[in-house]
DNA sequence: CAAGAAACTGACCATTTGGTCAGGAATGGC
DNA sequence: GCCATTCCTGACCAAATGGTCAGTTTCTTG
């Protein structure tokens, strides 16, 4: 791996792990085994780095956004599909999903950023659209920002009590049954 | 409210949107209109701030925890209650508990941020104690952090297209049906 | 081999950070 | 009135931050 990879890797990860303010260029550069000098010669500013370190995960989510909307939702199977393809997303680019979910504070100084707010929205559209309502995307959402962080903490903390094909599938089956199965209407009694 | 008071809100306010690296002693200052060596006057470090302002919300959750382990899960009715309650608790605590969840990154310097993670551990323990293992603590994390996530955002970005009360009862639902009805526990252990 | 380009570095800089300190206003009890 | 305690401030400090720059090493290619 090219110094320049492992400088996109580390950012990644740190800042996943830690936010990205709390994230010093020192700290890639500790963790990428070169000098800061060095990080700021392939990346010139700071933000410029996180930017290219989150484009491949924006990339991924357009091509699901535009299968997705060729495709439609309409049949159990489209939706299962759906389901399978947006958990490889989620776990091909945990980190990057994570970073853009819950650090988004950046909004203003990466592009990427804006940009990956913009696409979750349009997910978000696309599920509520074949939906029934405030209700469906509300079960969205909660379920992205879920099975992202869950993903993300299994990572951080190491919490390899699961085998990460299972992980998968279990993830998939949650999905499955949260954003789309979702019985709209479920009255709870109180 | 006393300055005192207007620190911890605006600690809890600018740490949940930012982070808490993100958020200087200046930031909170500026927010409480007080200058910046007042804050430290109250309160002599950073990290007793967040901490401080993080209280409430452990003292929420323990309390919660308790009553769900004296009361039980085995039967609909004390889940339903549960899920209410539990919604309410993210309601009311959803700052503290969205530094918590996704800025845990302080553990080591902060006592509260690693209190705060144990008592989320119970919680899970207790809920997956009552349902069949992994999948449904899976279920519970991705539901938790969910839906502490989406009250949040829709707290951060003013997304007020439905009413508090009206959110509070569709969470109720979706914690309820996600969590505790999932569909791979078929059998309740008492 | 030579020469230019690319990769890389340490020393340095302005700004911001968390935190200290000496002292100035309020406040309340006598 | 007085005075002690609490509340609050501007000026200041060492450390860390993002970023610059002049110069060195390494690679590529004629």
């Amino acid at each position: 791996m090219s110094v320049r990879d492992q400088i996109l890797q580390a950012t990644l990860d740190l800042c996943a792990r830690r936010g990205i303010a709390a994230t010093s260029l020192q700290d890639i550069a500790d963790a990428s085994n070169c000098s800061k000098a060095n990080v700021v010669y392939h990346f010139s500013h700071k933000e410029d780095l996180i930017d290219e370190a989150l484009t491949p995960s924006l990339v991924a989510t357009e091509k699901l956004i535009e299968a997705a909307t060729q495709q439609g939702l309409a049949t159990d199977s489209d939706r299962v599909s759906f389901a399978q393809k947006l958990v490889e997303l989620l776990v091909n680019h945990r980190l990057a999903t994570h970073i853009v979910i819950t650090h988004p504070y950046f909004v203003d100084s990466v592009p990427g950023l804006k940009k990956a707010q913009s696409l979750m929205e349009r997910l978000a559209d696309l599920v509520s659209q074949y939906s029934e309502g405030e209700y469906d995307r509300l079960r969205f959402g909660i379920v992205i920002s879920g099975v992202t962080y869950t993903l993300v903490s299994a990572t951080i903390l190491e919490l390899q009590s699961v085998p990460e094909e299972e992980l998968r599938e279990m993830l998939t089956s949650a999905v499955s049954s949260m954003v789309m199965g979702a019985p709209a209407t479920t009255e709870v009694a109180p």
